[in-house]
Formats: structure tokens, C-alpha cells, sequence
DNA sequence: CCGCATCCACGAAGATACTG
DNA sequence: CAGTATCTTCGTGGATGCGG
């Protein structure tokens, strides 16, 4: 068993199974950040979900490890680097997302989408 | 303004939304009933979603008819008889969730499916 | 039969201080 | 920089009783 969020008889349908690993109020910013920009480091990261606290950022990559969504690597180094992404599943995910994302920007958001184009590798770092 | 959900500068992209909109414990499962059991009557409907309370799934019909997911009948009869089902909107939503449900069935259930059918009937006959 | 109102329990999320 | 520990707050869901 990978986590307490996966488990036999928990969940009766992937739809199901699929909201319990991404839902709550931060998960799938989280992916969509960790989408963006591959490798991305916790502070940055921070940055990227605004208004996310620490502690609640750092229980959610957890949680999203344990689950297989997300890949962690942690530098031994001094100042400590630690680099987040998807993993295969992760990416799956998120592109199972896509037409949900689609669904919600047309008949939630009214076709209005507050990051309409991401701003590029070249941003994610300064 | 349709519902509390619904409102500008809550979400920041489609996904988001999406959640915010089935979110929650019982969201997915209610509408997944919907989609199996078009015109379901109150207590059939707590029938087919086990363990949900009375008062959470009447709050959640609210919501989801609130935000143009759900569509509600009540007949002015005696005794009385309500019958609950999905908008068009909610069809293209649970249409939306298909691939989230593929995902979820094959990276988290691991294959398996506790009802033989995911929502979307049309999805077969193509 | 349908469904709301009230009160209560629990877990998730927020703020802050602290460690390696 | 990258977290952990603790306390508090808040929202969601659960149990029960009442009204149309």
C-alpha cells in the first residue's frame, strides 16, 4: 500500500480514487506549478501557489510522494536544495486533468483563464 | 452570480474551478448516480450513494443545482416527489471526468472498478 | 415522502516559532 | 534554504428532531 489514500475498498470508482488523491484546496495547483516548471524548488514552489502555507505545502508534496505523483530530490548540500516534479504517473494525471481544466474554464470561469500561457523555463528561476 | 462557488477571482484556472465545483466527499458519487439514474427520486438517490447523510446530500443538491449541474423537479403532489438529474452542463462534466476516472481506475484502483459502467454510456458507442 | 434546522465531532488549514 | 512542531481556527460532515 502506497498511502492511507490508497487503499482497497476506499474509493468505488476512479473517478472517485482520482479526487481523493487530488482533491483539497491545493493539490492540483501544486501539479499545475510542478507542470510549469520541472525540477522546481520548495521556495519557489511557495511562490508559484500563493497564499499556501508552509506547512501545508510541504504535508502536500508528501502526500503526493507517497501517492507516486510527484518525484523528490533533495541535494546534500549547504544551503539544502531540494527539486520537485512529476513523476510518469504525475504527468498522466495532469493530462487527464486537461479536459476537466477545459470544462471548468468554459462553464465556471466563463472561457476566462487567469494564466492563459505559461511564461517559460526562463521565469522559473532568478 | 450563481453561487458562492461560482464567482470571479476564486479560481485561477479551469481545473481549479473544476474542484472547487465537485470537490468535496460526495460530489462525484451523487453525480455519478444522476448519470446512471436520470429523473432519481430523494430517497433513491440516498439509496445509491451509501453512508451519506440526509442533510449532506440535500445541501450538496443545492450546490450542484446552484451551479447548473443538477436540475430538481419537485411535483406538488402527496406525498411529495422530487426528481433529480443532470443538466446539460453536469452531461459535459461527467463527460470531462472520464479520463480523470481512467486514471484514477488504472493508477490508483489498479484496474479495478467497483461498478461495472463509468459514467458516460455514449463513451461506448462510438 | 422530502427536506430543513440545530447542535456536535473531526480533520484540514493557518500562524508562529524553531531546527538542521 | 527546507522543512518540522505546536496551537488555534475554520469548514465539512454526522446525528437527531421538526415542518410541509
Amino acid at each position: 500500500m502506497a498511502s492511507e489514500r490508497i487503499r482497497p475498498g476506499r474509493y468505488v470508482c476512479g473517478i472517485d480514487a482520482a479526487v481523493g488523491v487530488i482533491g483539497g484546496k491545493w493539490k492540483v495547483l501544486i501539479l499545475w506549478a510542478l507542470h510549469e516548471y520541472p525540477g522546481i524548488r520548495f521556495g519557489e514552489l511557495r511562490r508559484q501557489v500563493p497564499g499556501i502555507t508552509v506547512k501545508v505545502l510541504a504535508s502536500h508534496l508528501h502526500e503526493l510522494e507517497e501517492d507516486g505523483i510527484v518525484h523528490r530530490v533533495a541535494y546534500d548540500e549547504v544551503p539544502p536544495r531540494v527539486e520537485y516534479s512529476l513523476t510518469e504517473t504525475g504527468a498522466l494525471l495532469n493530462k487527464a486533468l486537461e479536459p476537466l481544466g477545459a470544462w471548468g474554464r468554459e462553464n465556471i470561469m466563463g472561457g476566462v483563464d487567469r494564466h492563459p500561457e505559461p511564461p517559460g523555463p526562463d521565469a522559473a528561476e532568478g
